[in-house]
RNA sequence: ACGGGAAUAGCUCAGUCGGUAGAGCACUGGUCUCCAAAACCAGGUGUCGGGAGUUCGAGCCUCUCUUCCCGUG
């Protein structure tokens, strides 16, 4: 039976070696599940897997996007599905999933509605209404396209509202008609798991992470992609803070502190959704976690 | 040792006329159908250094102790 096993959990966690483990003892290959390790050129900022791990394993979606390439949760859906049957197809019935994009993750198991892909004309035109007139054209807009969406929204969040707009405009109709919210059954078997570290130790991991980010080179990869500093791709958890060191807004120490307190904040996000999908197997990361993660899987 | 200054949230500090405290950052909790490492929302977390006094009432005034800083030795 054809089974998709996902390694999830906060960034540091121990994920990539988890995987790396895994798909080597199921003889298989490795989908990343990495909203910004897909992109090419910011390997040390994203702890994206190493040459060495990448000759171990055979990896999908991991550096394959120029920095200025939009992508999003649908695209990875349909891309990632294709890319598993694939898998499937050369290398048995396991495939292994490894990423911390909860997004992605969730579109992957769950599915995600098919809302159009927004062409550059209609962006511009929605991001337009937003920089002329703020929150209030934003809704204003709204209560005209798509008052029911405008009901339930976040009146506050720009960026889900310009995201309503788009879709309206690109699709012709109200955006709220075209989210159903519905599951989708997948043809195979999933299996979920995170490594359980405490708060505790998962901070101190991230803390000494970032140490070793600068020491391969950090500050090199920022200064190479700064000029493009404005991309989407590069609002990123370790770039932003080293653009304003650059900058000069921020000294040098400051922002490398800041870069562990943003990614402490960043675990924690991935970890309240983690608490919030009790779909997922939590390793203890106390036992070797290889036994663990092929225990659920054959049990 | 003497003189002066300071002590309030995790940090830096504000606090009017005496009416049991507030800001920024930090921190904590949360939202979630798509550029998500994004964006957004909510919350003050306190023995006002200790003790005593004046007062109806003290972060604020008085005394005292402690600690720290600056100057002079």
């Amino acid at each position: 039976m054809r089974t998709l096993v996902v390694v999830t959990g906060p960034t540091a966690s121990g994920k990539t070696g988890l995987a790396i483990e895994l798909a080597e003892s199921l003889g298989t290959e490795i989908v990343s599940a990495d909203s910004r390790q897909i992109y090419m050129d910011i390997p040390v900022v994203t702890a994206a897997p190493t040459a060495d791990e990448l000759a171990r394993v055979p990896h999908h979606f991991v550096g394959i996007l120029p920095l200025d390439a939009y992508y999003s949760a649908a695209l990875y859906e349909e891309q990632a599905l294709g890319r598993l049957d694939d898998i499937w197809a050369r290398c048995g019935d396991y495939a292994v999933v490894c990423g911390g994009s909860m997004m992605y993750i969730d579109a992957l198991v769950k599915g995600i509605d098919p809302l159009p892909t927004i062409s550059p004309e209609v962006r511009e035109r929605a991001l337009a209404i937003y920089t002329d007139g703020g929150l209030p054209a934003l809704h204003e807009t709204l209560r005209r396209l798509d008052p029911e969406y405008l009901a339930e929204a976040d009146p506050s969040n720009h960026r889900r509202l310009i995201h309503a707009i788009e879709i309206c405009m690109e699709a012709g109709v109200p955006a709220s008609t075209l989210r159903t919210g519905q599951t989708k059954e997948r043809p195979f078997r999933i299996i979920q798991m995170a490594i359980g570290h405490t708060r505790e130790v998962l901070f101190d991991r991230i803390n000494r992470r970032v140490g070793i980010m600068v020491g391969q080179g950090l500050e090199d990869e920022a200064r190479r992609v700064y000029p493009m500093r404005h991309l989407n791709s590069l609002n990123t958890v370790g770039l932003k803070e080293m653009f304003a060191y650059f900058d000069g807004t921020m000294d040098r120490d400051t922002s490398i502190a800041r870069i562990a307190k943003n990614t402490r904040v960043y675990a924690k996000k991935q970890m309240l959704w983690l608490s919030k999908n009790p779909v997922v197997n939590i390793l203890d990361p106390a036992r070797p976690l290889l036994p663990q993660a092929l225990g659920l899987i054959q049990p």
